[in-house]
DNA sequence: GTTCGGTTCTTTTTATATAAAGAACCATAA
DNA sequence: TTATGGTTCTTTATATAAAAAGAACCGAAC
């Protein structure tokens, strides 16, 4: 096969998941289906196909009928259901933020694709789209070479953090927009969730965190400021990986302290939200700092 | 043939080049070669073995002699020798910002190379990395669209820049760095040169201005930054195609506002030097966003 | 006359093959 | 013993082919 249908698998996966929640009014028009699905009709047929073969469904032309509800073994892989980009993404992620790979690694296309059992082509575009985020860089004619989560990359990302963030909040305040203020509203109430919950609780924040920083950043209303805030996202998110020491604590130190912006911003109290702003970053970089010195001790 | 060999044919100029300059003298070893012409022995093989051909040099194992002095036949055109990405990035930009390509034009990967008369995989790879710069816009297993140079987009643009600038303009004075000093010292005489001298001399100006700000950025040692100013100074370079009006009096104007900053620089005062980089972005953006209008409404 | 589905054509994505460029090995001359 | 060059092997860059996904056309059903 020169193309994998990963496309298909997961709308065949969608569509099973329709037909349990909704039975035989999941299965309305190609062109209808084809909009809920998000796909081409093209695809939404294939998928249609696939079920009247497993004899899910009756389809005839207009006649779509139920025939049996769907079965855990007619679903996809989730492996075999998300597109190849998020895939490598973080497989190749993984295996760098881990640190078993020290800065200076010569990067093999061919190998890497081999050892992540992933289209080479597709890890081509992720090392390019990649490369500006500062860890690999491309020697033309050459190789990729890896320079490694070093302190100062860190230091350099989170320098630009600071000042998108501060900046963000400037406009956040000054011209409050009605669909972010809901946003943080709903924000808020999960960061309320995770205080008082217990150990568990505390264990949800990265996703968390992610989600406060993109939302202030995108009160800058400026594409390089959220894009940014996704770059770092990534970074942050995998550095989670790591320190995973006094965490249940760091996360609920941290939590409080974006209910204590969120609160100032609601309150449209400039000053008092930049005051916590950056003492929120300032812990955040110290965790951080501290947590990749330990890295690069570690890799030297 | 499967893949072109644009850096076999650099080499021959450049060893070509080098011979005109230095005679016989530049034959040193193929090692030797092959350090100075910034390539692997064995492209440096392949230029001796095809020097030898032309009966430019003997060629021996060690014993490589002249044979007659370089002729213009022998070297190769300039458009076989730049890299393909140079080659690319430079007709695709000169293509989009132009302005004939309405936002919302749906970009074909093969038709376009087919255009530019350039390798589809190395199109791919520029448009990929390109992505980030805002102008276009993958649409997964669909195409690429030209988002356009919308005055949103310029206005988000220039709002980083003057965030990074005004950063980097701090850093710059406070924690003085002598190489950036000398070059500063270096480009100060250069603008006085076009201030001074006739309308030749300020058409001379983009080049200068890249430089400027490039420099600037460079002042906040940051890698984020220093990407950044290039992004912008590929984007302003082409935007210099469109407004030609006025053109010799504008630069003339912000080559002085440049001179105000850099002596303010060099002077250490840092409020005088934020004063003048704030008339100086203004001006620039009044000169962006009137043409970005103006190329905004050719456009609808 | 609008919606729907059968069909065909186009475009992207991926695998494979091949030439260019790089890297390393090793014998030989200085 | 070291620098140099002949040789071979590896890896990247590109062309080509084929499958998946998208787009469009058009007649039939409502």
């Amino acid at each position: 096969m020169t193309r994998d249908n990963r496309l298909f698998k997961a709308q065949v996966n969608r569509l099973l998941t329709l037909i349990e929640d909704q039975g035989e009014a999941a299965l309305g028009s190609e062109a209808g289906l084809a909009a809920s699905l998000e796909a081409s009709r093209t695809t939404v047929r294939a998928v249609l196909s696939h079920l009247h073969d497993q004899g899910v469904i009756a389809w005839d032309g207009r006649d779509k009928r139920l025939l049996r509800a769907p079965e855990p073994g007619d679903f996809f892989d989730t492996d075999q259901t998300r597109s190849t980009q998020d895939l490598i993404r973080d497989r190749f992620l993984e295996w760098v933020l881990q640190g078993d790979v020290a800065p200076g690694t010569v990067l093999n296309e061919t190998r890497l694709a081999r050892q992540f059992d992933l289209p080479l082509a597709g890890l081509r575009e992720f090392l390019i789209r990649f490369e500006p985020f500062g860890l690999i860089e491309k020697q033309p004619n050459r190789h990729w070479l890896l320079k490694g989560f070093t302190p100062d990359f860190a230091a350099e990302m989170f320098e630009v953090r600071r000042l998108f963030e501060t900046r963000a909040l400037t406009r956040l305040i000054a011209e409050p927009d009605p669909a972010l203020t809901q946003r943080l509203t709903g924000l808020r109430a999960d960061h309320l969730a995770v205080t008082a919950g217990g150990r568990r609780a505390a264990l949800e924040f990265p996703a968390l965190d992610a989600r406060f920083h993109a939302l202030l950043c995108d009160g800058a209303r400026n594409r390089f400021v959220s894009d940014f805030s996704r770059t770092i996202s990534i970074i942050v998110h995998y550095h989670y990986l790591w320190t995973k020491k006094d965490e249940a604590d760091r996360n609920r130190h941290a939590a409080a302290e974006h209910l204590a912006i969120i609160d100032a911003i609601l309150a449209g109290d400039a000053q008092a939200a930049q005051d916590a702003l950056a003492r929120h970053l300032d812990t955040a970089w110290h965790t951080l700092s501290t947590s990749v010195d330990w890295q690069a001790r570690g890799q030297v």
